[in-house]
DNA sequence: ATTATCTATAGATCTATAGATAATGC
DNA sequence: ATTATCTATAGATCTATAGATAATGC
């Protein structure tokens, strides 16, 4: 009979499965993701990890050279698909607040439904060093995105704005990070209220409905 | 001759003075502020703080019990302040949006000239304990005045605004910290932009000049 | 043969305490 | 006498490596 912790070759564990994932790469994922977010990045052990994917310390260095690998790997996992709805939308001719609408309602409800609140690490010192040069990239990427975008809805609305609310959007989607932090779920309809407020913001005077209607049809 | 390293009674240190602070209890705060924004704080040792200050890493519990005290410490700084302002502002009779604006005024430029971008600290998975409840609770009480303020003003403006715009002021707030942290900076005249900011998502729209002098003077 | 795990451990930390020491201040 | 520092160290970690073992898959 077939035991269920076994999935492949390879020594068997001592202990049963128990964490989200098909993979031992996602298990430790899974597992790392919650303490990360839970008990905080230099606070958590390797052996912690490994306690609670079910596996000895040493069996993590099978899957990741070491625990910034492991941070490194989370986040990138958290920007991939905003970055990519990102460029496409910048090849988009729609109006560009129907696009900022896209990426920020996309973005939000990411960020909302994600199992564990993973954009709380990226305010971590740690990420400052060199070993995360690549992540900050793609992030500085997506900001810029942001920033064009709402760029172009405060000049093609047309109205006046305060200066410097062009850096603001960017920052309403983070604000949601920060909510599910303090109240320990997101808003209710964040994905509704974030982008809504970021084009009021930016002077937009249109209805919303219709332009998060069209954003539905872009996304 | 009196030597610059000895200020009062005890053992002369090994290593002269070289921190902000009058007094050793300061420089810890002060090593210990540069190295949890710098460096993380769960990453940071005691040994590293004591390093800092140019003490030997017993020293250090002369004055602070644990680590968790040196970061306690730290916090509570940063909230008292404004808290009290917040304070004393709930007992004013002027309109809501001026209290509002002078509330954030305030808050945004203690942000942006704090030695350190200590708010960075303000998502750290290590709070969530028993330890730091009581600055969690100060924290949710100036945050319950930022709600208070804000729906007082989509009240009195009387004009149509996105249902929870009054969760987005307090964040508004906070991103500055997330602004200092990626840009290294604060962003230019910030303490203009997020108050008119805020108010301009809640609907107000009065002139802000004559409110923002309104502010200064309730301030 | 390849893979994923295990056991064992080296060497480097890290926090906190005990007790000595060298100033000031009464 | 009081204070702030020092030296020394116990005991508990923590990361990463070396090498053994027990599966699968060819």
């Amino acid at each position: 009979m077939k035991r269920v912790t076994q999935l492949g070759p390879g020594r068997p564990r001592l202990e049963p499965r128990r964490r989200a994932g098909q993979t031992p790469r996602a298990e430790i994922l899974d597992a790392a993701a919650e303490l990360f977010t839970g008990n905080g990045y230099g606070s958590t052990s390797t052996r912690a990890i490994a306690d609670a994917v079910g596996i000895r310390q040493a069996s993590l260095y099978h899957h990741f050279a070491s625990k910034d690998d492991i941070l490194d790997a989370l986040l990138g996992e958290t920007i991939t698909a905003p970055l990519k709805l990102a460029e496409r939308l910048a090849e988009s001719d729609a109006p560009a607040a129907v696009r900022l609408y896209a990426l920020a309602r996309f973005d939000v409800s990411q960020l909302c439904a994600a199992r564990w609140n993973l954009g709380a690490l990226y305010l971590l010192p740690e990420l400052r060093g060199e070993r995360f040069a690549a992540f900050r990239a793609r992030r500085d990427d997506l900001r810029r995105h942001y920033e064009i975008l709402a760029a172009a809805v405060i000049s093609e609305a047309g109205n006046p704005t305060v200066p410097g609310a062009d850096l603001l959007p960017f920052r309403l989607v983070e604000s949601v990070i920060n909510i599910r932090s303090d109240e320990g779920a997101p808003p209710r309809y964040a994905d509704q209220l974030i982008p809504d407020a970021m084009l009021r913001l930016l002077g937009y005077q249109e209805d919303l409905a219709r332009t998060r209607a069209a954003a539905l049809k872009l996304g």
